[in-house]
RNA sequence: GGGCUCGUAGUGAAGUGGUCUAUCACGCCUCCCUGUCACGGAGGAGAUCGCCGGUUCGAAACCGGUCGGGCCCGCCA
């Protein structure tokens, strides 16, 4: 029977097994330690007998062993036991040298950040990198684990999809058997659709952006939460949705995972139940006023005021999430409710600096919609259009959500410098492999 | 798309005109080492200094081009 890294203290004075990969080996003379990788974490293996030693001679990190011998309690040895008298049997030589060492910390400076990516497929089994993505596990984790204790549905929603489906965002364009398809930039339409099914529903996937930007926040294949949530009583109740949800998520990330994250010289948590919430125009004002540098008419909030309004909430009211709401209508999207005094029914939320999430109000009103539709140059006609547009004309209640990037929580909760950093395999303007 | 930057063994770095036949650390190979855990010690292999051209008696270094990255702005999540 196979026994397991994590499982090593309720088997202590028994003659185990393990299989995982030659992690490190660590040759002292007459005494060799080998810590084997398996999906739990490291086991150690003291070998004393040269003949078991000489087995692996040639064979590189990475070779997979099965490893059979007695487990004794060592408080020297990490995990508190460590395997005996052990005989190693190879089950997968390695004999290349891997291209980047796993036992030591791999370099996130940005100018080396090209070299990790090239060698992604070893570099991940580097425990430090290997931290970053049990985070974004759990963070995930606690996400459905939340939507799912506030009554939402899990879905999936087409990624192919007909023409540009809402606008704003670049898309890539793709043939679809002699037609032209696009790639999915977004759930937006599916998921309001939904609201008419299901009533609170939820999505996590890729989400395509062709932007030519090259940017620490910014990667053409995005993981997004989409929620949205219908019979909302204003759009108070989508913020403290978003904020309820990002509260439990991160306070129990850090609760949970204190140690990878320090392993990380992740930031203190520093957050309140309620987040502050300030209009676009108040931010502006605050920041011109603070800094010197005029950005009240400016339609978004510039990528210093982002970091500046999270710094001064964090200093002045002891958190550093913070919304930006009544976004200006000049840059809303057809399906937002219009506030109808300049601004829009939208807010940001704000995290360490950085946009993670906007959730706004929909129009719900059919009427209303088909006239934001048109007055946005959309046709309600539109393939890409008709059958969502059916969905309000067979009705829709007031309806609200927001959609979220994933990555860049990862990235922040952890405290990496790149949205890259916290994915696996990133896709950018240069990056199509591995 | 605009601006600014960087490119030296498998990896990370040092070297800004001659002392470079290119330095260091990790990794790799050989040997020594019985409690390591970023083990320690001795030795060794490994780089046409991204590529092309130019300036110069002399270029890793200076200039031009080119290829490949990075950061910021814009766009966007």
């Amino acid at each position: 029977m196979r026994v397991l890294s994590k499982e090593l203290k309720t088997h202590i004075g028994e003659q185990v097994t393990i299989q995982g990969w030659i992690h490190k080996k660590r040759l002292l003379g007459g005494l060799t330690f080998i810590n084997v990788r398996d999906r739990g974490g490291l086991t150690q293996v003291v070998i004393k007998d040269k003949a078991e030693v000489e087995k692996l001679r040639g064979l590189q990190i990475g070779t997979v062993v099965e490893v059979q011998g007695a487990l004794v309690e060592e408080p020297r040895a990490p995990g508190g036991a460590e395997l005996h008298d052990a005989v190693i049997i190879v089950m997968v030589p390695v004999t290349e040298e891997p291209p980047v060492e796993i036992d030591k910390p791999l370099s996130h400076k940005s100018d080396n950040l090209d070299t990790l990516f090239d060698n992604r497929v070893i570099g991940l089994r580097n425990l430090q990198e290997t931290a970053i993505f049990k985070i974004r596990s759990e963070l995930t984790r606690y996400i459905r684990e939340f939507l799912y204790k506030n009554d939402f549905v899990e879905i999936n929603t087409p990624k192919l999809v007909a023409g540009n489906a809402e606008g704003g965002a670049e898309v890539f364009k793709t043939d679809y058997f002699g037609k032209e398809a696009t790639l999915a930039q977004s759930p937006q339409l599916y998921k309001q659709i939904m609201v008419g099914v299901f009533e609170r529903v939820f999505e996590i996937a890729p989400a395509f952006r062709a932007e030519l930007s090259a940017t620490t926040r910014h990667v053409s294949e995005v993981t997004m939460l989409d929620v949205e949530m219908g019979f909302i009583d204003g759009h108070k109740d989508v913020l403290d949705l978003l904020q309820n949800l990002v509260f439990e998520v991160l306070t129990r990330t850090y609760e949970e995972h204190g140690d990878a994250l320090k392993k990380w010289n992740a930031p203190e948590l520093t957050l309140k139940p309620e987040f502050p919430r300030y209009t676009m125009a108040e931010i502006h004002e605050m920041y011109s006023k603070a800094t010197g540098k005029d950005t009240t008419k400016e339609l978004d909030l510039t990528p210093d005021e982002e970091k500046w309004i999270c710094d001064y909430t964090k200093k002045n009211e002891g958190c550093e999430a913070v919304f930006a709401t009544n976004l200006p209508a000049a840059k809303m999207k057809f399906y937002h409710m219009d506030n109808g005094d300049g601004t829009a029914r939208s807010a940001d939320l704000l995290f360490r600096g950085i946009e993670i999430s906007t959730a706004p109000q929909r129009e719900h009103r059919y009427e209303v919609l088909v006239e934001q539709m048109k007055k946005a140059g959309v046709n309600p006609e539109d393939p890409g259009f008709v059958h969502y547009v059916t969905a309000f004309k067979h009705g829709l209640p007031a309806h609200g959500g927001f959609g979220f990037g994933l990555d860049r929580l990862a990235e922040k909760t952890i405290g990496l410098a790149n949205i890259k950093e916290a994915i696996l395999f990133p896709r950018d303007i240069n990056r199509l492999a591995p």
